[in-house]
RNA sequence: GGAGGGGUACCAAAGCGGUCAAAUGGGGCGGGCUGUAAACCCGUUGACUUCGGUCUUCGAAGGUUCGAAUCCUUCCCCCUCCA
C-alpha cells in the first residue's frame, strides 16, 4: 500500500474509500492535490475540526499538496447532512469574516516554505455566485437523479422524520459535487476527504466528475471520533475547544489534552501529533501522566508554538506540582474603588470569574474557594484578607482554577 | 384537510387547584478518594437577601379563583395516525 495511505489507517484516519487500491497507485506514481471542505458557520474553528487539519498536514508529509476550500458559498446554503432543522442564515458580512480567521488558523497548521506542497486557499463562492441557472440545470443538473438524491442519508433522514428540507438546502450536495469537479478542472485535484457523514456527498463529485469528464477521481473519509465518555470531540461543558487563543487561552487548550481519559490517549498521539506510529506504540509502558503531558505539549506547539506550549507545561506544574508559587497565573485586575467596602462574593463578581452571588456562596460553603492556598470559610469583606502589605493574592476557585488578583 | 397526543429548569422526564423553586435520572459545579484520568462516595444545582424572607420561572397572552405548572379562552410551535 502507499505509504501516505499506510499512515493514514495506522494513525486511524481511515474510515472509507471509493477505491483504495487505485488511489494508491495513483499516489505512487505522481504528486497529486486532494481537498477538504471547511464550513464557515462558526467564527472558528474548534478540535472538532482538528482531524481534517491533521489529514492535510499528512498529505504535505507525503509530498502531496493539500488544497483548502473555505465554503463561502456553501455556507450559505447550509448542510443538511446531520441536521433536523434547517440552520440559520448567516449574515454574509459575518461569513466573510469568519472566512478570514479560519484562513488564519489553517495557515498555521498548514504553513510550508516548500512551494509544491503549501496549501492553496479556495472559495467557493468564488464560483458559486456566478452560477447561470438555465445552463447549470443543462451541464450539472442533468447528471442528477431525484431518485438518487432521495436515497442520501441526508435527505433520507429528514424525509422520514417528517422534517422539511427545503429546495435550498436540497440542493447543497450538487453544489458540493460541482465544487469538486471544479477543482479538478482548475487544480486537477483528484482526491477528496472528509468527515464520514460527507460520505455521501463526496460520493456525489466522484460520480459526477466521472460522468462530466470521464476522469478517475477519489473520496476518502474519516470517522467519527467519539471520546471514550461517549461524549463528541469538540466540545465540552464549558464550551468548545477552539483553535484561536481569542476564544480560549493557550493554557486551557493544553489543560485540554492534560485531562483526556486513559483510554484516549494513545488514541490521540496518534491522531494529533506528527510523532511515528512506532515510536508511540514503543512507549505503551511509559508512565501514563508523562504521556499526557507530551500529548498536551505536542498539540499546543502545533498551533502555538513551542514557548507557549513550554509557558503551559510550567503554569501547569506550578498549580499542580509545586502549588506554592503564584507566577504565571492569569492575573486579574481589579480597581480598589470598585470593591471598597465589599466582600469577596462581589469582588469574584467583579473580575467576572462567576456571574452569581448565590453560586459564590455555595462554593464557600462547599469549601470550594482559597486564598493564597487557605479555604475561605465566610465570605469576608475583601479587605480583611489577609494581604501580607501586597496589592495582590491567589484566589482558587475549584482545584483547577487558579489566578492572581491584583488591587490597584 | 380530518382525528388524537404534547410543549415543565442545562437535557430527559414526573407533577395536573394549595404542603411546588417544582419528584427522579443524566449533565454541571464543589468536596472526598486518586494520577490534573476513569470508576466510586458525599454535597449542591433560579436570582437577591440584614438568612426572617423577598422577587422571577412550568410554550405566549389573557381570564376564573383567597390561591394556578395544574381549570377556562385565544394564539404559537411540535409529534403520531388518517386523507
Amino acid at each position: 500500500m502507499n505509504k501516505f495511505l499506510q499512515e493514514f489507517h495506522d494513525r486511524g484516519y481511515f474510515y472509507q474509500c471509493t477505491d483504495d487500491s487505485s488511489l494508491s497507485k495513483n499516489l505512487d506514481k505522481h504528486q497529486i492535490k486532494a481537498y477538504i471542505g471547511f464550513d464557515c458557520t462558526a467564527e472558528s474553528l474548534h478540535v472538532g475540526s482538528l482531524l481534517q487539519i491533521m489529514c492535510l498536514r499528512l498529505l504535505q508529509k507525503h509530498g502531496h499538496q493539500p488544497i483548502v476550500l473555505l465554503g463561502g458559498g456553501t455556507t450559505r446554503i447550509g448542510d443538511p447532512s446531520g441536521k433536523d432543522k434547517t440552520r440559520q442564515m448567516l449574515d454574509e458580512k459575518i461569513i466573510e469574516k469568519n472566512i478570514k480567521n479560519i484562513e488564519k488558523i489553517l495557515k498555521v497548521f498548514l504553513h510550508s516554505d516548500d512551494k509544491n506542497i503549501s496549501p492553496i486557499f479556495v472559495n467557493n463562492y468564488n464560483w458559486l455566485k456566478n452560477l447561470n441557472y438555465i445552463s447549470f440545470l443543462r451541464d450539472i443538473g442533468k447528471h442528477f437523479t431525484i431518485n438518487k438524491m432521495l436515497s442520501f442519508d441526508s435527505v433520507k433522514l429528514r424525509l422520514e422524520r417528517e422534517q422539511s428540507l427545503s429546495y435550498m438546502e436540497f440542493n447543497y450536495m450538487i453544489l458540493q459535487a460541482y465544487d469538486f469537479l471544479e477543482l479538478n478542472k482548475k487544480y486537477n485535484c483528484v482526491l477528496q476527504i472528509g468527515g464520514s457523514d460527507q460520505w455521501g456527498n463526496i460520493v456525489n463529485g466522484v460520480d459526477l466528475i466521472k460522468r462530466y469528464s470521464s476522469n478517475e477521481t477519489f473520496g476518502l473519509t474519516t470517522p467519527l471520533i467519539t471520546l471514550a465518555s461517549g461524549a463528541k470531540m469538540g466540545k465540552t461543558e464549558s464550551g468548545a475547544i477552539w483553535l484561536d487563543k481569542n476564544l480560549l487561552a493557550p493554557y486551557d487548550y493544553w489543560q485540554f489534552w492534560r485531562n483526556v481519559d486513559d483510554r484516549d490517549l494513545f488514541k490521540f498521539l496518534k491522531m494529533f501529533t506528527d510523532i511515528p506510529v512506532k515510536e508511540i506504540d514503543k512507549r505503551k509502558n511509559d508512565n501514563i501522566n508523562d504521556l499526557k503531558i507530551l500529548l498536551a505539549n505536542k498539540t499546543t506547539s502545533m498551533l502555538y508554538g513551542d514557548e507557549e506550549a513550554k509557558k503551559s507545561f510550567n503554569q501547569a506544574k506550578k498549580i499542580f506540582s509545586d502549588n506554592s508559587s503564584d507566577e504565571g497565573l492569569p492575573i486579574l485586575k481589579v480597581d480598589k474603588n470598585e470593591v471598597k467596602n465589599k466582600n469577596l462574593s462581589d469582588l469574584i463578581l467583579a473580575v467576572k470569574l462567576e456571574n452569581s452571588k448565590s453560586e459564590i456562596k455555595r462554593l464557600i460553603k462547599s469549601s470550594g474557594i482559597k486564598i493564597n492556598n487557605s479555604k475561605v470559610t465566610e465570605d469576608l469583606h475583601f479587605l480583611k484578607i489577609d494581604l501580607e502589605n501586597k496589592n495582590f493574592f491567589k484566589l482558587s476557585i475549584g482545584k483547577k482554577k487558579h489566578f492572581k488578583i491584583e488591587i490597584n
